[in-house]
DNA sequence: AGCTAACAGTTGAATTTGTAACTAACAAGC
DNA sequence: GCTTGTTAGTTACAAATTCAACTGTTAGCT
C-alpha cells in the first residue's frame, strides 16, 4: 500500500481534520461549563454521564467515555468537593462506589445539558440537518472498534 | 430556544462526538511516530507542515495549524535537539526565523506522510470514498470561522 | 483456612500544557 | 533621536495529565 508518490497532503489526513473540528467545536462549550461551575472537560464529563444514566461506578463511566481511571478519579474528588455528587460503598462490593449527583449537580447537569442543545442546534444550523446526521453517523462510526 | 424538556441526549453532543471520533483515530498514527521518533503531537504537526510548505516562521505554521506559540516554541526546540530542523534568522527582521527541515527531518516527514495516507485510506475504506469526502467538508466547514 | 491473582480506586513523581510576563527587535510619530 | 506601541519568540510558574506504584478488597485455587 506504501506508495513514493508525493500526492498527499496532511492537511486532508483525516485525524487531523478531527481533532481540529473538535478543537474548534470545544471551545466555547468549554468556556461555558468553565465560568458557570469552574469544572473542567473531564469533569463535564462524568457529570453528564451521572446526569444521563443516574447512580454509576468511576469505572464504568471511564469505560462509556473513553477516559482513564486516574482523570476520571480526580474528577470525582474535585466534583465532590464542589457538592456535586457523592458516594456510596457498596456492600456487596467494597472496592467499589457507586457515585450519584446531588441536587446541586443535577441542577448544573441540566443547565449544562440545555446549553448543549442549544449549541448543538447552531452547529447543525451550519450543516443542515440531515448532513449532520450523517455526520453523527460517520463519528460513531469511526469511534467503534477503535477505542 | 432553550427548551425544558429531556429529549436532548448528550451522546449526540456533536463536539462529545468529535473529540472521541478524534482521539480514537489519532491513537494508532501516534503511537507509530512516537515509537519511531519519539515525537509528540504538536512536533508531528510542525514537522508535516514544514515538510508541506518548505521554510516558515513559527508563527505561519502556528496560524495555519491552530497551535498557540508557546507550544510550537516548545516543539521547535525539541525537534531543532532531535535535529530535524533548523534555524535562520532573517537578515531583514532579526525578530524572525525561518525554520527548515533537515535531511533526517525529511526523511522522517516523507516516511509519516506515507504511514498516515495509508492510515488514512483505512479510515477511508471504513467510511466509502464519497462518504468520507462528505465527511472532510463538514469537518473544514465546522472548523472554520470556529477556530 | 491460606495463598495468589485480579480488581476498584488513589496517590506521587515526572512530563506536558496553559497563562502571563518577559526579552529583543522593529516601526511610527513627534 | 527618542518615546510609545507592536511583534516574534522564549521562559517562569501554576495547573493538568500521564505512568507506575500503591492500598484495600474480592475471588479462585489448593
Amino acid at each position: 500500500m506504501t506508495s513514493q508518490d508525493d500526492d498527499f497532503d496532511p492537511r486532508d489526513f483525516l485525524p487531523y481534520l478531527l481533532n481540529r473540528a473538535a478543537d474548534a467545536s470545544s471551545l466555547e462549550f468549554q468556556a461555558i461549563y468553565k465560568a458557570r461551575y469552574g469544572i473542567l472537560r473531564t469533569e463535564w464529563r462524568v457529570l453528564f454521564h451521572l446526569g444521563l444514566f443516574g447512580g454509576m461506578t468511576a469505572k464504568e463511566i471511564g469505560a462509556r467515555a473513553g477516559i482513564h481511571k486516574t482523570k476520571i478519579s480526580r474528577a470525582v474528588a474535585r466534583l465532590e468537593q464542589r457538592r456535586f455528587l457523592s458516594r456510596t460503598r457498596d456492600r456487596r462490593d467494597r472496592r467499589r462506589e457507586t457515585l450519584a449527583l446531588t441536587g446541586a449537580g443535577r441542577a448544573a447537569y441540566n443547565d449544562l445539558r440545555d446549553v448543549a442543545r442549544d449549541y448543538d442546534a447552531a452547529l447543525v444550523g451550519d450543516l443542515g440537518t440531515e448532513e449532520a446526521e450523517r455526520l453523527r453517523a460517520m463519528l460513531r462510526q469511526l469511534t467503534r472498534g477503535r477505542s
